[in-house]
DNA sequence: CGGGCAGCGTTTGCATGCAATGTATACTCA
DNA sequence: TGAGTATACATTGCATGCAAACGCTGCCCG
């Protein structure tokens, strides 16, 4: 229940973001081993902050434990669907909050603004068809959505779901229909959101996402196996 | 997004243990100071363990950036209603998808009698007036609610939410006419499980949670002020 | 008597060292 | 040739040491 992520000194947060970025980005592969001492040297630091970061990213599910130090966590099937789920409501509420405080004039209109902007964004970056541009588009509306919501602890909670499907959110764009269908389904949250009807945002977001999960179809190699296991980090 | 919280080994780990302990119980008084030296001598351990389990508990907000080190979390009138908003969506999930396993065969009876003899032990609990125990069958229940749902993510969050709501729970007692509410509320929510019927099953858990944040009642000392710094521990 | 400043002490943050653990490899024997 | 075992090594986990930062106290000056 971390608040926010406010910009925290020292080698060893740096070293968390520096991974969190690198995790984000798909640098290493689901399965991949780190190892402290290897991101210590890359990094330039010693391992102690390294194993602080490591430590946080394992709270976090990101990596799991594995045979020697740690791997980069896979997302099964059924996990991305329990994640899915979860999302689902989590998202649901951000946009049925999003709109209550918008009923309640607690939203600026340049908040609505920027909403109906980054609906915007994510038409044009899908339509370009690249991936990496369409999933940070879509993150930044979804980010916004839940910053609208005006509850630091929904917005924390949203934000692990997010780092944990991470990149994979990417990989919708593959279904044509689906693509098609965002935009659309993008207008119906925003548009409940400005007029201030907390149940019909509530659903569209909702049904946003879950319609998300069923055209999410993770990567075959990241079902269970007896031994995931990569090659050491560099 | 940590899945579950299996036993890890090491001292690090065991130190994070204890703290959590240690706040759960109420062993330190929000905004109290904690000092690494202080802490690694109390447990014996060195301060590189004690580093990691505070920089986790940072993470997790249980812990805030103080002046020197870090101290106790307290919890504001507002953090708590944005607490309980959140955690009512969630309870309310929770029962829901209890509920909808329990209507395809998915939950054992024995799981739905293990919910009746928890509700029993709730309502135990708060006669006796003792405001320890009755948290802690309070939170028994809503654990077993919460694991019956089958959703790991779900479960790891909800855990978040209550551990930072935390010991506040005992509070609500003091009202006897919530007091008596407790139990009929509990058995509308294992009800609806029962009859698998997730609609019921997830409003029942939703309302709760909401009476339970109405109920709530933060220890004024947790307002902001300009400086909540106590004693360092010990 | 109040405000600013300097020195001191505490506490953090990181690096390094050392021991323990568990794995992978190579070797031996059946 | 295959299985079992011993050995060596990679890697973690924790303790300690050292330097830097920060707040705090006491003093001096206005």
């Amino acid at each position: 229940m971390a608040v926010s992520s406010e910009s925290q000194p020292g080698s060893a947060h740096a070293v968390y973001v520096a991974l969190r970025h690198r995790f984000a980005e798909g640098q290493y592969a689901p399965g991949q081993r780190l190892t402290e001492a290897a991101l210590a040297t890359d990094l330039g630091v010693s391992r102690t902050p390294v194993r602080e970061a490591i430590g946080r990213l394992l709270a976090e599910g990101l990596v799991i434990p594995a045979a020697r130090g740690v791997a980069v966590a896979a997302l099964t099937a059924a996990e991305a669907e329990h994640l899915f789920v979860l999302r689902a409501t989590l998202e649901g509420l951000a946009a049925e909050l999003a709109a209550t405080r918008q009923a309640r004039g607690q939203l600026a209109p340049a908040d609505i603004d920027a909403l109906d902007r980054a609906v915007d964004a994510v038409e044009a970056a899908v339509q370009t068809h690249d991936a990496h541009a369409s999933a940070q588009a879509n993150l930044a509306l979804h980010r916004a959505i839940g910053a609208a919501a005006g509850n630091p602890f929904l917005e924390d909670t949203l934000h692990r779901v997010w780092d944990r499907i991470a990149v994979t959110t990417v990989a919708n764009l593959d279904d044509p229909h689906w693509a098609g269908a965002i935009t659309e389904q993008h207008q119906a949250i925003v548009a409940g959101i400005r007029a201030g009807d907390p149940k019909a945002a509530g659903k569209a977001a909702k049904a946003h996402i879950e319609a998300a999960g069923r055209a999410y179809k993770p990567a075959p190699e990241n079902e269970p196996r007896a031994a995931a296991a990569g090659q050491p980090a560099r």
